[in-house]
Parts: structure tokens; sequence; C-alpha cells
DNA sequence: GAGCATGATTACCG
DNA sequence: CGGTAATCATGCTC
């Protein structure tokens, strides 16, 4: 009976209003462990899927009884109408009956497992954060890139810093977190192939800062990485 | 559709 | 715990 232990835990058997929380709850655990991920979108949908496969479900599973009783029903019929022409104990019914449940019981078995599966590619889908990565706008890369570049010699955002990129960037600070990880990696990596994006930040910085006169046509020179920290394209800011 | 860019996850380290 | 490095899975471009 783990089948039916797992569709309770899900939500999708049981009582209607407490199931639905208690999939959320659930879902909400396993998010928890670590998806930076706001998700109260990604819930809501999960939850309509869920609703979904719940009422077919349902509505299978109440064939499916309907049908058991029905066919019951006209088994015990017949039964009635031998019993004119021969003895029918009820030990003989009862066992009747037993057979026929177990029949359907085995139907519903079917049901039940299909239903799981159905639950465990939905959560799996819906759990799993890469599935529905999204790229960042380019606002957002743009504030991140800026900080990435105009801190070059010690990429690594406090955590309140962090909490400051976040809410500008309209993301997570984890996001941040990722975003820097990542991009210290690939930047140490191929530095020749952020160049171009360095000089861009560092005169974008620059001038943005410093709104001193003209100092923008020194900009184009090939790299001189340093030997400390993370090597600068071209632009060293000071220090 | 192949191939690269990119955000997220994982294993491991100090 | 926060970092790196490798890897996964998706998005995007051609």
């Amino acid at each position: 009976m783990r089948l039916d232990n797992m569709l309770l835990a899900e939500g999708v058997s049981g009582p209607e209003k407490g199931g639905a929380s208690a999939a959320a709850a659930a879902v909400a655990a396993a998010a928890a462990g670590g998806s930076p991920n706001d998700g109260s979108i990604e819930h809501s949908d999960y939850r309509a899927k869920l609703t979904q496969i719940r009422g077919i479900y349902h509505s299978e599973l109440e064939k499916y009884e309907q049908a058991c009783s029905e066919f019951t029903n006209h088994v015990m019929n017949l039964l009635r109408e031998q019993s004119r022409t021969r003895p029918i104990s009820p030990k003989e019914i009862e066992r009747m009956v037993g057979i026929i449940h177990r029949k359907f019981s085995s139907i519903q078995m079917q049901l039940k497992q299909s239903t799981c599966e159905a639950v465990m590619i939905l959560r799996s889908r819906f759990l799993d954060a890469r599935r529905k990565r999204r790229n960042f706008n380019k606002q957002a890369t743009e504030v991140l890139n800026e900080y990435f570049y105009s801190h070059l010699s010690n990429p690594y955002p406090s955590e309140e810093a962090k909490e400051e990129l976040a809410k500008k960037c309209a993301i997570t600070v984890s996001q941040v977190s990722n975003w820097f990880g990542n991009k210290r990696i690939r930047y140490k990596k191929n530095i020749g192939k952020f160049q171009e994006e360095a000089n861009l930040y560092a005169v974008k910085t620059a001038v943005d800062a410093a709104s001193v006169s003209s100092q923008a046509s020194q900009a184009n020179s090939p790299a001189t990485p340093n030997s400390g920290g993370y090597p600068a394209p071209c632009y060293t800011p000071d220090g």
C-alpha cells in the first residue's frame, strides 16, 4: 500500500482541501533545500496541474467503483436466479464478491500507479529549477557586470552588496551569488573572451563614476593581465 | 538542429 | 558556510 501513502502524501487522494495544502507543503519542503527561486508562481502552476491529476484520478476511481458495484449487483442477480435451481450458500456468494472486488482493486492499483507516475513526472519537472531557467534581463546583467568589472581586483561582493544587487536586479541573493560564481570562474578561464566586455564596462563605470573630461580615447588597447587577484584587461581602477 | 551562452546544481575543499 | 570547478539543462543564435 505504498501507492496509497504516496498519493495521500501528494494530496491526490484524501480530503479535498487539506490535500492540496499538504502537497504544497511537500513541494515547499522539497524546494527549501536550497532553491533560490521564489516559487509562488511555480507552486500555483504545480497546484493547478496536481488538481487536474486529482480530478482525473477521482473520476476514474469513481467509475471503477461504480462499475464494481454494478458488476457485483449483476453477479448477485445471477446467483439469485441460480438459487432457484440449486442451493447457493452465503459462503459462495461471499467468495464471488471477494473475487470481483479483488479484480477491481487490481485495476484500481493500476490507476493509482499511473497516477503516481504522473505526479512524479510533474514533481520532477516543477522542482528541478534548471528546467525552467530564464536568462536575466538586460538591465540585470548590466548591473551585475558593472559591479563585477568595477571590482575586478576583488569581485567578491559582501552579503550587503549582494542584497543591494539582488534588489537592483529583481533577483534573489542566491542568484547573485550564482552569477558571481559563474562569472568569476568563466572570466578566469577565458579572459580573452571577456576582454571586450571588460573594456566596455570599465569605460562605462569610469565615465559614470568620475565625470571627468575626455578619457575614453584609450579604450581599445589589448590585454595586459596582471599577476595579482583577477587580471584586469587594460583599465585598472586604482590601488 | 548544432553549438555556444548562461543560470543552477553538485562535489569537493579550506 | 562560502568558494571553486565540473557538469547539467535550458535559452539563444546562426
